[in-house]
RNA sequence: CGCGGAGUGGAGCAGUUUGGCAGCUCGUCGGGCUCAUAACCCGAAGGUCGUAGGUUCAAAUCCUGCCUCCGCAA
């Protein structure tokens, strides 16, 4: 089965790699974003999926727009049956829908039609959800508005970070992706619309939605931080400077909204309840524990954060 | 030359403005108290103050170069 693949952050890397690594399928070209600067320095930094894919020795091509007729035609030449699309970062064409003998497939980190958009696994957790998973998809013009093909489920840990989560999922793709494709093959497949007034829509997370409220109760305020984690990271106000929560947990403690009711450990009330800080950091300074941070702060019990 | 913060016993910080005995909260070790304890009391060890120079009677503190870590912006 001929194969291009359209990726570009670590969370299509597993795929990248189980369909390299498996006989039936030929990965013939591996498209992804240009080279960023990232950091400080602005050091130009290749995709993970592009670093994969040299590894592996599969050609990279990173064209700024799918819109150009020649590298539409350039796509062509691969003959691809299915073109795989996880995390590209752009919009695929109907010029591009179309090149493939079967079809597009986009694997997406939700259980469509609900949080179709940018960022789904995130959405998931700040909005509390119980339960998510990834979904495979035939493509079409619209925006993850494609019949679904097969989907996985997974529970929401309670504790558990967006990044993490990510991570379990982007790691149990490679089977959805695998089986999906194969049923392409054999002409199993089945297609299912979706509903469309199910749907909901994942907005991109924003640095400034990453700020704590602490007039919100408790389950809100920890969803948020596991959520925001490991971008932007959910943030307060601290002595005029920016503290990031990387972490905290559900305590049983209650106060006024951001007071600081206990530094053993150090937890904050919050609209209702309290949460329990575990990691953070200062601007300027390194992230660390909760407990650290405070000892070194000039703060007490009954101190509003 | 994008803007800015920071390097001080094992951890987190104060001290730098105005040069003058190495300080705080923890941890560690020893002892005590207690039915018991991560609690409490007493005591101890542990730091060439990131690094290289300079100024000075005297530098963590002032000046210069370098290294490292981080926040913002992209």
């Amino acid at each position: 089965m001929n194969i291009v693949f359209m990726g570009t952050p670590d969370f299509a890397v597993p795929s990248l790699e189980a369909l390299a690594s498996d006989s039936r399928f030929d990965v013939r070209a591996v498209y992804t974003q240009p080279d960023k600067p990232v950091g400080r320095k602005k050091i130009l930094t290749p995709p993970d999926v592009k670093v994969c894919a040299q590894k592996l020795g599969i050609d990279v091509y990173q064209p700024d727009t799918l819109k150009d007729e020649d590298v539409q035609k350039q796509i062509a030449a691969f003959e691809p049956d299915v073109i795989v699309v996880i995390a590209y970062g752009k919009i695929l064409p109907k010029a591009v829908l179309d090149i493939p003998k079967y079809c597009c497939v986009n694997i997406h980190g939700s259980l469509l039609p609900k949080l179709r958009g940018a960022a789904p696994i995130q959405r998931a957790v700040i909005d509390g959800e119980k339960l998510t998973g990834i979904t495979s998809m035939r493509m079409d013009v619209g925006l993850d508005t494609g019949d679904m093909i097969k989907t996985y489920e997974t529970e929401v840990l309670p504790d558990e970070t967006a990044g993490e989560l990510f991570d379990r999922l982007a790691a149990s793709a490679p089977e959805l992706l695998t089986d999906t494709l194969l049923s392409l093959e054999n002409g199993t497949a089945s297609f299912t619309k979706q509903d469309d007034a199910a749907s909901t829509y994942a907005k991109p997370l924003s640095k400034e939605e990453a700020l704590i409220d602490w007039n919100a109760d408790a389950q809100t305020v920890h969803n948020k931080v596991r959520g925001m984690n490991p971008w932007p990271v959910a943030f307060t106000e601290f002595n005029g400077k920016k503290l990031k929560i990387y972490s905290s947990k559900l305590s049983r403690r209650s106060g006024k909204p951001g007071e600081i009711v206990s530094l053993d450990p150090p937890t904050v009330a919050c609209g209702s309840g309290a949460v329990e800080l575990i990691s953070v950091q200062l601007e300027g300074k390194k992230q660390m524990s909760a407990e650290d941070f405070f000892r070194g702060q000039r703060v007490s019990t009954g101190d509003t954060i």
